[in-house]
DNA sequence: GAAAATGTTATCAT
DNA sequence: TATGATAACATTTT
């Protein structure tokens, strides 16, 4: 469920959440005042990174659903649901999501430009983010300041296609395949978002999970990198390391 | 039944 | 105080 293009399908689906009343919230969320949401209007649902966003007439809810988390619209699992936001045309549920609502707006809270699935998406940012970064490759993509909506199935991905070894220093990448790699964080996101609406988003990895580099047929090799501590699956003879 | 997984944040130690 | 490692949280599938 939780890299960015998933957010975006969860988004899509609740688009008819948009211009109705909440007239009634509830759940066993700690840190949300149910009667504040009450009687406030959704103007629209919509995504940043890998937060789903409802924005009200004022303020926003945002929903992480972290690795566990789920949804039902106009369904309810067994379990009890953490936000229940009700309309009159339906209902949302949310189960083990991280919650938050603030009064503040969406648009001064958020960037867009380091949202890799908003057109508004700054390559150019990201780049000169990358240029004199510390970091090393694994790292830099699952950065949310830079690749907000980025996951680990994203990263591997994205590193293998742009022919990166995941524990590269990312300033010693050249400035050629730095471009590369951005420019792949958001086009493999966008196939990531086709093939998962398609339900066969698996069928296309290259490295995630794979067992044999389909480039030169040596193995993928699996391990557990950076300082994100995450699986990463490369190929060492197509991924070059540069330290 | 144990283990692992598309993630983040709080807490503790240095 | 700041940094970094560890724990915590939560759920489903293999």
């Amino acid at each position: 469920m939780p890299e960015g293009p998933s957010i975006v399908i969860v988004s899509e689906k609740l688009k008819d959440f948009s211009r109705k009343k909440i007239i009634d919230a509830s759940g066993y969320a700690n840190n949300i005042d149910f009667r504040k949401l009450k009687g406030r209007t959704i103007k629209k649902v919509t995504t940043h990174g890998k937060h789903l966003l409802f924005i009200l007439d004022k303020g926003f809810v945002r929903v992480h659903f972290l690795l566990f988390g789920s949804y039902r619209i106009n369904e309810r699992k067994k379990t009890n649901h953490k936000l229940q936001i009700k309309t009159s045309h339906g209902f949302v549920n949310f189960y083990a999501c991280g919650l938050d609502h603030r009064d503040e707006s969406a648009r001064s809270y958020y960037d867009w430009t380091i949202d890799v699935m908003n057109p508004k998406f700054s390559r150019r940012k990201a780049l000169q983010k990358l240029k004199d970064s510390e970091m090393i490759a694994c790292d830099a993509l699952l950065d949310q300041s830079t690749f907000s909506g980025v996951g680990n199935i994203i990263k591997n991905e994205v590193l293998y296609r742009a022919k990166i070894h995941p524990e590269s220093k990312i300033k010693k990448v050249p400035a050629a395949k730095q471009k590369k790699m951005v420019d792949e964080a958001v086009k493999y996101s966008f196939e990531f978002l086709k093939w998962r609406k398609a339900n066969v988003l698996g069928k296309y990895w290259e490295a995630y999970t794979k067992k044999k580099c389909k480039r030169c047929d040596r193995p993928i090799y699996k391990k557990v990198t950076g300082k994100t501590k995450r699986r990463s699956f490369f190929c060492k003879n197509c991924q070059e390391k540069y330290l």
